[in-house]
RNA sequence: GCAGUGGUGGCGGAAUUGGUAGACGCGCAGGACUUAGAAUCCUGUGUCCUUAAAUAAGACUUGAGGGUUCGAUUCCCUCCCACUGCACCA
C-alpha cells in the first residue's frame, strides 16, 4: 500500500514486535482499569494459580489465555476491565517441592515467583500487574489470620480432636488431598489414622444455603451437580428404638422408614459411643460379648484407609448381646457392631432391612439373620429375597407391613412417618454428607494460625490474637521439614515467636503452631485484588467501596478440579462475610465458565508421565500469538484437547497469511470489494456471538474463512474494513494485530497513542447481511437430490419455487414423471417431495 | 455401583429451533514457481461401486441396534466403549 507512510515488513517477526509493544502498553497502562470510578466495570478472574514443580505448562497457558481473550472483548466492548494475576504460593505442594530440591520454602518462593511471573508477562495476556499479589505476603495473610479470627468470634471456630492422615514413611501427617486411594502420594506407603486437636469451620451450619444457592449460579451444570453431591443433604427420621432389658436406646437414621417391618437387626459403627462404652466395660452384658466387641472395634479403628478398601464388601462384625425392640411389631433385632457402617453420617447407626439394601442383605447372609421381604419387586414379585440379585430397592407396592400393605413406597412412607412421629418413636432429621472444614495442618508453609492458649489461667483457654497485634508473621525456621511424630514445626519456633501474653488476663500463653489449610488462603483473594492501593488497604482486608463497584466477580474462569473443594469454600466465606454484613452479596461468582483439559499423547500432563508441555520454547519459535491461536483452534474451550505439534505450524501459517494480506491487500483509497464486505460483516456477527459463548474454535474458523476471501486476487479491503478485522482478531494475536492496526491507521510513536485493545469492538452492519439468494434444497423421500439458488423472494412461496423447479432439467431428471403423494415445503429452505 | 461428559473422515473438529452431514484446519497426493531448497500459490481428498479419455451417475455413512418423522448427528428406548467426579452415605 503505497499511501502508507511507514514502511513494513513482509513477514510477521514476532520476537520484536512482542517485545516492543509489551513495553508500549506497559507505559500506558493498557491493561490498568481506573479501579476507582471505572466505566462499565467488568471482573474477569482466572483461578488463582499456585506455582507447580514445572513452572507453568501449556495447560495452564490453555486457561490463562482463553480466559484472556474473553477479558479482551469484553474492554473491547467498553468495560473497564479488571484482569489480574498473583500467586496462591503458600500451602503443601510448595512446601513438598521446596523440600524435594533441598530449598528453604521462603526461598524457594521468591525463585519461583520470579520465574512464573516471567512466564506469564511471555503468554500476551492483559493482565493489571499493578493488583498482583501473592498468598504468602505478610500483608496478605495478615488478612487471612483476620478471617480465621472473624471466624473464631463468631463462633464458626472450634478446635477438636479428629482423626489426621498419617504417613510413616514420610513421617508426617497428610492433606485428604495428598492421599490417593489409601495410599501416600509421594511414597505409595499405606496412609494410618491417627488422633489430633485440630481447629475446624462450621462450614456445616451454611450445608442448607449452600445448597439452596446453586439454583441462582450460571455455572456449568456438572459442577453444579458436583456440590449438590458434595453436600450430600438426605431427609429421613431418626427412629429411637428401646434396648431390651436397659432403660437405653438406639437411634438410627433412616431415609426408608416405610420398609421398617421388613427391620431384623441393627449395627453400629466401631466409633460408636456404645461401642466405647461396651469396650470399657461400662455396659451390662456377657463377658463373651463385651471381649468379642471390645477386639473387633480395637481392629477396626486400627484399620487403614487402604485396608477399609480392600475389605470393601467383605461383611464383618461382633454381636454386642443387645436387642433393640421394634416397637410395629415388637420384635427383638440383635444389635452388631460393624464397620461397614460409618460413625459420621447420620447417627452412626443403621437398622438393617436385608431384603431391600444390598449391604444389609450381605451382612444378614453372614450373620445367618432373617430376611423379610416387605416390597414387592418386578411384576408384582412376592417370593422370600434369597440371592442378591433379588434385592429390591426400587419402588413397589408394601407387603408384610400390617397397615401399609398395598401401597406404593412414597404413600407409605409419608404415612408410616407421621404415625412414628405422632407416637413419639422418631424425629424427622436431615443429614448431609458435607462435614466442617477441617483448617490445621501440621505444616510449616502456611499462615500460623492466629490464637492462643492461655498457660497461666487455665479458664481463659484459646485466645485470638488482637486484631491490632496482626499478622502473627510466619518465623524463619531453619528446620521446617514435618516432625516425626505429628507435631507442627512451629513447636521449634524460637521462645520469643512461641510464647506470648494472654490477651485476657496477660499472663503466659502460648501461640498456636499449626498453619492453615492453603484452600484458606484462596477462598477470599478476589476481595482482594480490586482493594489493592485503595484508601483502605492497609487497614481493612477489603475496601468497602471497590468492592461495591468490583463484585461480584463478572465472569471467574477456571477448571472443573476445583469443582468442590475451592469453588465451595469460597462461597461458604462469602455466605459468612454477607450474614455479618461486611458484603451486600452472597455469592462470589454468579458465573462460572469450567475450560476443558490440555491433554497430550491422549493423557493428562504429569511430571512423572513425561508429557509436560512447556509453552516457552513454542513461544520462542512460534510467538504467544500463534501459540494462543492455536490453543484456542484445538477445540471447544470447554472441552480442551489433545496438544501436537504438526498443527502448530498450521497456524503460524495462518498468521504469515494474515500479516501478508493485510499488508499487500488493503487500499488507502478504494472501497472494500463488495463481496468481501459481505463476508467481513458475517464475520463480525459471527465472532461477536461466538466470543461471548467462549466458542473460540469456530470464531477463528470464521476469521479463516474471511482471509481466504481477502486473499483471493480480485478482492481488497479498504483501510477502515482491515482495522475493523483486526479488532476481531485482536483478544487472540494481541501483539500481531497491534503492529498491523497502529501501521494502518498511521502511528509512529508520536502523538496519542490508541490502542486496538482499547478500540471499539466492530458492529455488524445489517445491510450487508441481506440474503438475496438462498441455496434451495430439492428432495426426494427425505434425500438430497439437487440444489438451486435462488432469489430469496423465490424460495419464500412454495407456488413460486414449484413454478422454478418446473422449468429445470434437473428436476425432471430426479422425478422422472412421478407423481408426488406429499410434499413438505420449508420456505427458504426445501421441498421435499414424498413418492 | 451412582452421577456427569463425550463417541462424526487418516487426525482435531463444524453443523442457531429436527431440514444440503463433514465448515475451518492438520495430514496426504498431484501440480506451479525455483539451479535447488525454504517460503508461497493452485488442484484434489468420507467409504464403496458403476460407467468412463474426461465430465458424470448411484448406493452407503455421525459408537451398535430399534423407534417417532416427509426428513434424525439432533428427539425417544435398549446396549457398548472412553474419560472425569463421588463411592459401604443407611
Amino acid at each position: 500500500m503505497r499511501t502508507m507512510k511507514n514502511t513494513i515488513p513482509s513477514r510477521y517477526d514476532h520476537a520484536t514486535i512482542s517485545a516492543k509493544w509489551q513495553k508500549i502498553w506497559a507505559d500506558a497502562r493498557v491493561y490498568e482499569p481506573n479501579l476507582d470510578h471505572p466505566v462499565d466495570p467488568y471482573y474477569n478472574l482466572m483461578m488463582f494459580p499456585y506455582p507447580s514443580a514445572e513452572g507453568l505448562h501449556v495447560g495452564n497457558m490453555y486457561a490463562f489465555s482463553g480466559a484472556d481473550i474473553a477479558g479482551r472483548f469484553q474492554r473491547m466492548n467498553g468495560h473497564d476491565v479488571l484482569e489480574p494475576i498473583g500467586l496462591d504460593g503458600f500451602g503443601i505442594h510448595s512446601e513438598n517441592y521446596a523440600m524435594k530440591i533441598g530449598k528453604h520454602p521462603a526461598e524457594q518462593a521468591l525463585v519461583s515467583e520470579k520465574h512464573f511471573y516471567e512466564q506469564l508477562q511471555q503468554i500476551g495476556n492483559g493482565f493489571a500487574w499493578n493488583e498482583r499479589l501473592e498468598t504468602y505476603d505478610p500483608e496478605y495473610y495478615k488478612w487471612t489470620q483476620w478471617l480465621f479470627i472473624q471466624m473464631f468470634k463468631k463462633g464458626l471456630a472450634y478446635k477438636a480432636i479428629s482423626k489426621v492422615n498419617w504417613c510413616p514413611s514420610c513421617k508426617t501427617v497428610l492433606a485428604d488431598e495428598q492421599v490417593e486411594d489409601g495410599v501416600c502420594e509421594r511414597c505409595k506407603t499405606v496412609v494410618e489414622r491417627k488422633d489430633a486437636k485440630q481447629w475446624f469451620f462450621r462450614i456445616t451450619n451454611y450445608a442448607d444455603t449452600l445448597l439452596k444457592n446453586i439454583e441462582k449460579l450460571r455455572w456449568p451444570e456438572a459442577i453444579k451437580i458436583a456440590q449438590r453431591q458434595w453436600i450430600g443433604k438426605k431427609e429421613g427420621v431418626e427412629i429411637a428404638y428401646p434396648i431390651a432389658d436397659t432403660d437405653e436406646k438406639i437411634t438410627c437414621f433412616t431415609t426408608r422408614p416405610e420398609t421398617n417391618f421388613g427391620a431384623t437387626f441393627v449395627v453400629i459403627a466401631p466409633e460408636h459411643e456404645l461401642a466405647m462404652r461396651i469396650s470399657r466395660g461400662e455396659v451390662e452384658i456377657a463377658r463373651e460379648h463385651q471381649d468379642e466387641v471390645k477386639t473387633y472395634c480395637d481392629q477396626a479403628l486400627k484399620k487403614s484407609e487402604q485396608q477399609r478398601l480392600e475389605d470393601a464388601r467383605k461383611k464383618t462384625g461382633a454381636f454386642t448381646g443387645l436387642y433393640a425392640i421394634n416397637k410395629l411389631n415388637n420384635s427383638k433385632m440383635p444389635i452388631y457392631v460393624a464397620d461397614f457402617v460409618l460413625a459420621g453420617f447420620g447417627t452412626g447407626a443403621v437398622v438393617g432391612v436385608p431384603a431391600h439394601d444390598l449391604r444389609d442383605f450381605e451382612f444378614a447372609q453372614v450373620m445367618e439373620l432373617p430376611i423379610i421381604r416387605v416390597v414387592t419387586g418386578k411384576n408384582g414379585d412376592t417370593t422370600p429375597v434369597v440371592d442378591k440379585n433379588q434385592v429390591q430397592e426400587d419402588d413397589g407396592a408394601m407387603i408384610n407391613s400390617a397397615f401399609l400393605d398395598g401401597l406404593e413406597v412414597a404413600v407409605a412412607s409419608k404415612k408410616i412417618i407421621e404415625y412414628m412421629v405422632e407416637k413419639g418413636w422418631a424425629t424427622r432429621s436431615t443429614s448431609y454428607h458435607l462435614r466442617d472444614w477441617l483448617i490445621s495442618r501440621q505444616r510449616f508453609w502456611g499462615p500460623p494460625i492466629p490464637m492462643v492458649e492461655c498457660v497461666g489461667t487455665p479458664s481463659c483457654g484459646w485466645q485470638p490474637v488482637p486484631e491490632d497485634q496482626l499478622p502473627v508473621e510466619l518465623p524463619y525456621i531453619e528446620e521446617y521439614k514435618p516432625m516425626g511424630d505429628g507435631k507442627s514445626p512451629l513447636e521449634k519456633a524460637p521462645e520469643s515467636w512461641l510464647m506470648t501474653t494472654c490477651p485476657r488476663c496477660g499472663e503466659t500463653a502460648k501461640r498456636e503452631t499449626d498453619v492453615s489449610d492453603t484452600f484458606l488462603d484462596s477462598s477470599w483473594y478476589f476481595l482482594r485484588y480490586p482493594s489493592l492501593g485503595s484508601k483502605t488497604a492497609s487497614t481493612l482486608a477489603f475496601d468497602p467501596e471497590r468492592i461495591k463497584t468490583w463484585m461480584p466477580v463478572s465472569a471467574y474462569i477456571g477448571g472443573a478440579e476445583h469443582a468442590v473443594l475451592h469453588l465451595l469454600y469460597a462461597r461458604f466465606v462469602t455466605i459468612a462475610l454477607h450474614e455479618w454484613g461486611l458484603l451486600s452479596f452472597d455469592e462470589p461468582f454468579p458465573f462460572l465458565f469450567g475450560h476443558g483439559l490440555i491433554i497430550k499423547d491422549g493423557a493428562k500432563m504429569s511430571k512423572s508421565r513425561g508429557n509436560v508441555v512447556n509453552p516457552d520454547e513454542y513461544i520462542v519459535k512460534f510467538g504467544a500469538d500463534t501459540l494462543r491461536t492455536y490453543l484456542m483452534f484445538l477445540g471447544p474451550y470447554d472441552q480442551g484437547g489433545d496438544f501436537r505439534d504438526d498443527g502448530i505450524a498450521g497456524m503460524e501459517r495462518w498468521m504469515q497469511r494474515v500479516w501478508r494480506t493485510v499488508v499487500e491487500k488493503t487500499s488507502a483509497t478504494n472501497p472494500t470489494t463488495p463481496a468481501l464486505q459481505k463476508k467481513l460483516h458475517q464475520t463480525i456477527q459471527k465472532c461477536t456471538h461466538d466470543l461471548g459463548e467462549f466458542h473460540y474454535n469456530t470464531a477463528i474458523a470464521s476469521m479463516m474463512e474471511c482471509v481466504n476471501l481477502w486473499n483471493d486476487a480480485s478482492e481488497s479491503m479498504s483501510r477502515e474494513d482491515a482495522m475493523q478485522f483486526l479488532c476481531l482478531l485482536a483478544p487472540f494475536a494481541p501483539y500481531m494485530t497491534e503492529e498491523l492496526f497502529q501501521w494502518l491507521g498511521c502511528w509512529d510513536g508520536e502523538g496519542e497513542f490508541r490502542s486496538i485493545h482499547r478500540s471499539n469492538w466492530p458492529i455488524a452492519n445489517p445491510q450487508f447481511l441481506v440474503q438475496n439468494d438462498v441455496s434451495f434444497v430439492l428432495q426426494m423421500n427425505g434425500k438430497t437430490k439437487a440444489v438451486f439458488t435462488v432469489p430469496l423472494t423465490t424460495a419464500r412461496s412454495q407456488e413460486r419455487i414449484e413454478t422454478f423447479l418446473q422449468s429445470q432439467e434437473k428436476t425432471k431428471q430426479v422425478l422422472r414423471g412421478a407423481v408426488p403423494k406429499k410434499t413438505v415445503f420449508v420456505p427458504e429452505k426445501l421441498i421435499n417431495y414424498v413418492i
